[in-house]
DNA sequence: GATGAATGAGGGTTCATTCAT
DNA sequence: CATGAATGAACCCTCATTCAT
């Protein structure tokens, strides 16, 4: 795996790595890649231009750097849910979809971020970036899946990774609708809240939970044992 | 509706316009709208740039003016299907599944031009797009649905609303699954076509079939009548 | 004389010409020589661009035409005044002071016009532009002092050339005080005028009158038989 | 007072800062505002647009800037001369006269520069530049003109706010014709040098002394004790 | 004569990256 | 190591003038 910091950043004190960090989240998922300013960024985390180059040889491995990070801290969250063995398929989505719903409000700029890698256009860049957490993501859901099929959960009919991937497609996709503003204007064509947030939130849920246990799950009353 | 071109431009000969409306398509899906050339759109183009600040204001507006050129065409490929009222829902999904792999070989450019809008960063530009597209999917992807549960065909306990956007995700990103370089290789971690092209492609739309059938509709054996 | 326009202009109806000089009168007068735009003065006339430039071969030849109309309208009123013998000198200055204050309301955009002349900086065209109003204000001017000073009314200690310029410099700088934007701003410091206008453009009238008066004349009781 | 440079400006050494503000004052003196070529401006101070672009946020400050600076200058060689309450009015104004002939040999660009600003079109620019020499030039003069009142040298009937302003009107333009091209071309149509020009600017200065104490000064011999 | 589409050189401004201090 | 001044290529857009119709 590539690393696209230098040394030099690593032994850097907590706080300034933080800074920098946060102040590159937030220019980024602000204004895109491409409009994002890198002096901007270097006087957010109150540094010099020339450090941040010291410590990221560009833009570009600056920015990979946190999508990295970024990737990290989202793969947490993910692999925390399922990975719990102990839960069914269907609880296990269903807690998918708290998560996406709770990060939406407490992690949108690093969403938003990492929406951004998905428009680097097709410049050379995209080949670039770490598919880390496409990997970790499409190897948690395929296991659960075909763990879930084990034990009957599981529609035995279905290709386990199609089937995963459909499924990453619409917790994906929610996740944009409730982080990023093309994504959200789009949403709010198909639902237009009119009730309170919470409740819709908690629609939203349980209507696609129930989409997606259609699609994946054995009716509970033809399951085996 | 805001229109985006001046008047000039409908009056020019339909194979300029074609010419640069190629030039534009081209030059937004290649480097996205940041990156985009207006003087290369012009030479591609075979025009002046001076001619072409005259057909658009703007580069945003030239840039809106031919994503709502590509939704109109996009339009006309799911309108046909969806309308045909006298095939079933899972007949039309189907379809649509097939159009989805056909227009990402015959109007890929158009599809990663229509991403790039989704991806225009976070500035204002994105609140001007007109969601024509998005609306026009909505709106017949909800109706669809609707007669279908008229029909019996499509689960009578769905919100309808919330169930066509979760089709229109899995359609979505499929659509870039098969069309922009994100997705695509994102796509291939889970599907990584060892098979022939062809074959690969018939099972993807069986699989995605199946998933929202599976989602959407009552089985075949429970429906009455 | 040069003649700046082409005789396709002298050929055209009244109506048109008006249109046409009053466009470029405007234009001109509103955004300075550079930043006037030829296109808009066409349009603002009614005439195709194609038209204008046949009328006159450059912007150049239409500002300086513009300009050399405005001069004779203006001549003309300063004529009237100044060439009327029947008035004691002091009499038609006053009258001069108060055709400063009337052209500033009814003929603003004229001085404006003419006052960017004297903006063009150092390019060559400022030789080319007539001095017409300037020799005729010199002339007349002169010719009046003259007659004054044979008259006993002016100083006879007087060069007259010289006192003529600095009269010319005063009823100048008054006009443009009062029509153009810059030099109203340094008006107004020093005199804000906090009684009514009309009672303020009485007094700077008669205190002028008197700056001059004391300047150019014998005074009243020195005067012989 | 808004100040229209960087502080990156004003850390830079003496000789850059000279070279900067020269270039800026020739290139604006010489082609106004609207012509001035800001990546000239850099050649000339053999530095780069980027920097010039650091100093100065825009073409437009810098053009404000060195307007300031020029003003800062002239304010000086005006006040050493009004201020000196030792000398009579007539003194003093005769002095000034002495300082505009020799001004426009010594400064002639500053001045140049300075008449571009009054003839900056009817754009808002003109509502951004500081008038500090209008402010300074009226309150001085009108302070010794108040002063040469009191000491029975001023004519006791004057308003000396407008007396006041109509001398500055003189000066100005007459500095106007020593310097820039319109109105010297204007000065000559009153006053041909056929004589050397040495001469020619004594009597200038003679005949404009006499015609402003003729305006404002009480004759000697009707002056009291 | 009249039209108005077409031209294309030119200019203000930005910003990733370097490097002397 | 840290700093931040300096660089200069690149880009969007304007507009006087031409010329085919």
């Amino acid at each position: 795996m590539r690393t696209f910091v230098n040394e030099s950043f690593k032994r850097l004190d907590a706080d300034k790595q933080e800074r920098i960090i946060r102040a590159a989240v937030n220019e980024f998922a602000d204004r895109g890649y491409e409009l994002a300013n890198t002096n901007d960024i270097a006087e957010r985390a109150k540094i010099s231009v020339g450090s941040l180059f010291h410590y990221f040889d560009t833009k570009e491995n600056l920015f990979l750097y946190i999508v990295q990070y970024g990737s990290r801290i989202i793969e947490q969250y993910i692999g925390q849910i399922v990975e719990d063995e102990t839960k069914s398929v269907a609880e296990r989505i269903e807690q998918l979809l708290h998560l996406v719903v709770r990060t939406s409000r407490q992690e949108k700029t690093l969403i938003r971020l990492y929406h951004e890698m998905s428009s680097l256009g097709n410049n050379d860049l995209l080949t670039k970036v770490p598919q880390s957490l496409e990997s970790f993501t499409a190897r948690h859901y395929i296991a659960m899946l075909q763990e879930g099929q084990k034990k009957g959960e599981v529609r035995p009919d279905l290709d386990i990774s199609l089937a995963a991937f459909a499924m990453d497609n619409i917790l994906m996709s929610l996740q944009y609708a409730y982080s990023c503003d093309y994504y959200n204007i789009r949403f709010q064509i198909y639902n237009n809240p009119w009730i309170d947030q919470e409740k819709n939130d908690e629609k939203v849920i349980a209507e696609t939970l129930k989409f997606l246990c259609g699609a994946l799950l054995v009716p509970e009353n033809e399951r085996k044992g």
